[in-house]
DNA sequence: ATTCGACGTATCGATTCGATATATCAACCT
DNA sequence: AGGTTGATATATCGAATCGATACGTCGAAT
C-alpha cells in the first residue's frame, strides 16, 4: 500500500524522501503519517526492484546553493506498470480505511468504470461494517459504561457519514459519465 | 497499546484470547481490529512479564460440554499494576486515534482530574491537527484534483466533528463534577 | 455423508513503527 | 563572534504488528 503511495507521488514529479513524507501527511492527513524507518527502506526496496531511480544527490558543500544532501528518486517504465497493477488491483479488493485514502488520492489515474467499482465497494464494506456495529451495540447497550456507549456511538455516526461522503462521490462520478446534454433535446 | 487493550478487558473478566479479539473489535470497530498473529504472541508476552496467567485450559474429548481447546487467562497483581500505569502514562502523552479509542474505553479507571485532563488534551491535539490541515490545504487548493480535494475537505470535516464530540464529553465531565444543586440557589 | 463456516490457537516472513544517530543550515539570542 | 535551537535530510536497529497460512474441533445446512 505504502508503495502505490510513493509510487504515485513520484509519477507527478521527481522528489526525494522527506519531500514524499510531507506530501503524504498533506494529502492523507494524520491517518496515514509514515515514519522515516518505514520509508527509507521502502525506496531502497523500489530502487531494488527497479521500480524507482536516483536523480539526483545533492552533496552541500557546493556553497552557492541551498541544496543539502538529497537523494532525488524518478519513476521507472517499470515502476509506471507497477503502479497502474496496484491501482488496479486494490479497487476490487477490500481496503481499509489508511489503503483506501490512498487509492482515493490517485483515483484520478483510475478508468471512470474502475473508479465507481471501486468507490461502490467502499461504500457497501463500510454500510456492512456499521451494521454489524450497530446490532452488536443494540445487544450490550445496557452493559456499556457511559465512555464505552458514546465511543461507540460517537464511532457510527462517523462510519455514517463516510458513507454520505462516498454516496456524494458515487453519484458525482456517475453525473460525469452522461454526455453534457446541456440544453434541453 | 496493546498491551492496555488486553490488560484492560482481563480486568473486567478472564477471557481467552479469541474472545478478548471479539470484544476489542465490538469496543473499538475497524479501527483497531489485532489480528491473531499480533493477539497470540502479545499474550505469551505478557504471561512471561507475569502480567497473566492461564487459569484454564479446556481440551475438547471432554464430551458433555461445548467447551473447544481454550486458553482462559486472567489478570495477575503485577498485570493490574501494569494497567494502571499504562492508563495514567498516555493520558499526558501524544496518542494517536487507536490509541486514544484504547483509552477511551477504559476511561472509567482514570480519577476524574485525570479522565478530565486526557480528554482536554486530545481536544488540542486534534485542532492543532486541524488547523494545520486547514492552512496547507488553503495553500494547496488550485494544485488538487476534485479527488484529492474532496477527500482532504471530508478528512477535515470528520476531525471537526471529532473536536464537536470531545467537547461534549468534555462539558459532561464537568457537568458531573459540581455537585447536584438540583433546585435554584 | 460431507462440505461449509464459525470457533480457536499458533507461527512465519515481511512490513511498519518508534527511537535514535548523524549532519547541514538558517535564525535567533547574547 | 559564538552558541543554541529547530527545520531539513538520510539512515538503521530492535520490537511490534500484519497478513497469510496451518491445523483442528464443532454444529448446521445441503
Amino acid at each position: 500500500m505504502l508503495d502505490l503511495a510513493i509510487l504515485g507521488l513520484l509519477r507527478e514529479s521527481d522528489l526525494h524522501g522527506y519531500e514524499i513524507r510531507r506530501r503524504l501527511g498533506e494529502i492523507l492527513g494524520p491517518i496515514a503519517r509514515l515514519s522515516f524507518g518505514t520509508l527509507y527502506p521502502a525506496l531502497n526496496r523500489l530502487e531494488t526492484e527497479g521500480a524507482v531511480r536516483v536523480v539526483n544527490v545533492t552533496k552541500s558543500r557546493t556553497r552557492l546553493t541551498t541544496e543539502r544532501g538529497r537523494k532525488v528518486y524518478t519513476l521507472t517504465d517499470i515502476g509506471k506498470e507497477i503502479f497502474e497493477e496496484l491501482l488496479e488491483a486494490g479497487s476490487t479488493a477490500a481496503t481499509d480505511d489508511k489503503a483506501f485514502a490512498i487509492r482515493m488520492a490517485f483515483a484520478r489515474y483510475l478508468p471512470k468504470d474502475a473508479r465507481l467499482r471501486f468507490l461502490v465497494r467502499r461504500r457497501e464494506q463500510l454500510h456492512a461494517q456499521l451494521v454489524e456495529a450497530q446490532q452488536s451495540f443494540a445487544n450490550n447497550v445496557t452493559e456499556l459504561d457511559s465512555y464505552r456507549r458514546s465511543l461507540i456511538e460517537h464511532g457510527n455516526e462517523m462510519r455514517a457519514k463516510d458513507i454520505d461522503w462516498l454516496d456524494s462521490m458515487i453519484s458525482q462520478e456517475q453525473q460525469v459519465n452522461r454526455p453534457s446534454r446541456a440544453s434541453k433535446p
